[in-house]
DNA sequence: GATGAATGAGACTTCATTCAT
DNA sequence: GATGAATGAAGTCTCATTCAT
């Protein structure tokens, strides 16, 4: 109980650190500050720095869990592009809270190696949201609302891709740049999307 | 000369030691080491480890200037789906090389205020593809080859999406996990965007 | 007893711990582990992690004993050559095993001065067998099988020395850089040390 | 210049550390302040901590070299026993001034495989004293002054261990239990060990 | 007596940067 | 402009020891 008690304090002052600081800003000295115990306590919770960071990446999931979670039960429920753009406003908040994480994870070889061999082995992986959405697409292609000859996971892939594309340049580049800001986006960006997947032509005109 | 010499290769040996370690890993004793040059000499030249890493950025930039300067001339010629199919090829070089540059980067926030600060507004920055494809999207247009309600911007930026996001699976998902990877990417993922915004239903067919 | 169990096993865990990685490198949690017991129970049978040191030790001396607790039945028995090589050839096996651990214990001031305060009184001490083999060759001495000018006791220093010495090469030194590896160690220097100290020239011819 | 000045500064800082607190309590930090320099700098001039004690263990090297080159010129010249009696009275201080080191190092597996891949190569090591006075053995061999059935290493090799047990007492034992000290060391030693080598018996009552 | 999480001091090492030559 | 030794701040991690359970 203190036990866990004091590992879940460090991950949610790792968590803290590194949205202020940055993965590479985080230092142990810090994080123990933050959780209120000391430096080596650290290590009786974590083998290592990495291994912590590795946590910290594990505390974003669940955000993405919850989007993909919902999805089985809107399938044949109101209208596909609807339950999209729902969608993609849940990957936006998912992808804007976990890549400064993640790319601090991808810039260092040796974090990445870490996070391929301790935590991609146990299917929780950025991979995840194009198979949930992919399964979406499929359930309602065989109800009809999705065109027949659609690739559907290219299409999941496009979605996430796209979601991923926004929280970067949101990061990444000065905010008058981003060429999407501003619009609608999840509304516009599934409109152009789904063009030519959805069965009737009737129904994509806004 | 002499001088432009020493600078040439000292971003030439930050490139190969960001490849190798990583933007973290990189350490100016390692860059010095490999440029044969001594540690002093960066600062005769940069002002900043961060300057140098900058300069790395901007190596790479010349691969994604020869995707968009050979777009232009391919307008009207031959079909818009295999003129795409080679951007989309020619991204993903670019954003595989350059990928794990700029995630070093954008995992430190200090280094990222640094890039905003000092290379953005030279208008050097990763929405540029956005804009570059957009254009010739418009192009293609205006000659009718593609659907005149069709939103070039939001298509544009989709494509640059994917390429971007099939870079950032290779690079962090471990290979087998990839939905994407093993099939033809580029035809795949350009027939799915596609399909709604090209004039005729018949073309669509492969 | 269920105490002294857990002390021996704590102590033949920390024998095994130091012969793989010298006193130095002897960690409590190290000795926890291979015990099977907790790092803090270490601490309701020893005082300190120094304490425990000085029991590895002690857990050595049987080995010094039975060399030294066979030679009084020798006096008189055999030849005082062959008698010798016996003792040489146990001290060797007594330091090779204990040198090691002597030797951690030397290099650390603070523990050299604990094995002093703590054990030496206790005349438990590397000038032990010192006084043993002296013994035997005084009572050799008496029975005209030692000349009587010969001194027994620097007689009997040169030959715990010398094994001392060969598990000190033995430790120390490349393994072909030993100058009496490889000849039949025991044999050799019982002669050269005996040579002027038995009472017939005649005998000395091997 | 400079350099090698601070390089110097900090050897010199790390034998008189080394003296005080012994090998296992001689911290960069220390060594660093002893010397009037920052811990950094030691790493200009040693790959490591363990580099700088294998230096620490060369300069006491000169020590012996001193011994050793003495020892030619006395060929013929003097007694072998008064000749002997020197080398003993050297090796003492020798041994009294390197065994606590060298104990440090023996005693940490990680040290003594460093020594061993560093500086033994160089035929820098403990073996060196038995060959050189071996040398000077042979050489008053073949002048009549030794026996010619002698085995001039065995004897050399006793030499060398008696001084070195004769250290090794002094540091570990305390003091009273010395069982050759106050007396006259060098010249009981000798008088034991040449009892059988020389060649009239007269010359060895003393 | 046994446990093992918590601690805090401290060790080694790395690194970007400076500056005298 | 080039060099590279010197610096000092900082970082990760280890470890013996304590103490509440």
């Amino acid at each position: 109980m203190g036990t866990d008690d004091t590992r879940a304090q460090l991950i949610a002052a790792a968590v803290e650190v590194v949205r202020t600081k940055g993965v590479t800003g985080m230092t142990t000295k810090e994080v123990a500050l933050a959780a209120g115990r000391s430096e080596g306590s650290i290590y009786n919770h974590f083998t290592d720095k990495i291994d912590l960071v590795n946590h910290v990446l594990d505390a974003h999931l669940p955000t993405l869990l919850a989007v993909l979670a919902a999805l089985p039960q809107r399938v044949g429920r109101a209208t596909v592009r609807a339950n999209l753009e729902r969608v993609v406003n849940a990957l936006l908040t998912f992808h804007a809270e976990i890549l400064p994480v993640l790319s601090g994870v991808m810039g260092d070889p040796e974090m990445l190696a870490r996070l391929h061999a301790d935590f991609l082995p146990l299917d929780k992986g950025p991979h995840r949201p194009h198979h949930g959405v992919a399964d979406y697409l499929r359930a309602e292609q065989a109800l009809g609302r999705i065109r027949p000859d659609t690739d559907c996971q290219s299409l999941s892939f496009l979605i996430n891709a796209a979601c991923h594309e926004y929280a970067f340049l949101d990061l990444m580049v000065l905010p008058d740049r981003n060429p999407l800001a501003g619009k609608r986006f999840a509304a516009t960006i599934v409109r152009t999307l789904l063009a030519g997947h959805e069965p009737a032509r009737l129904t994509q005109e806004t």
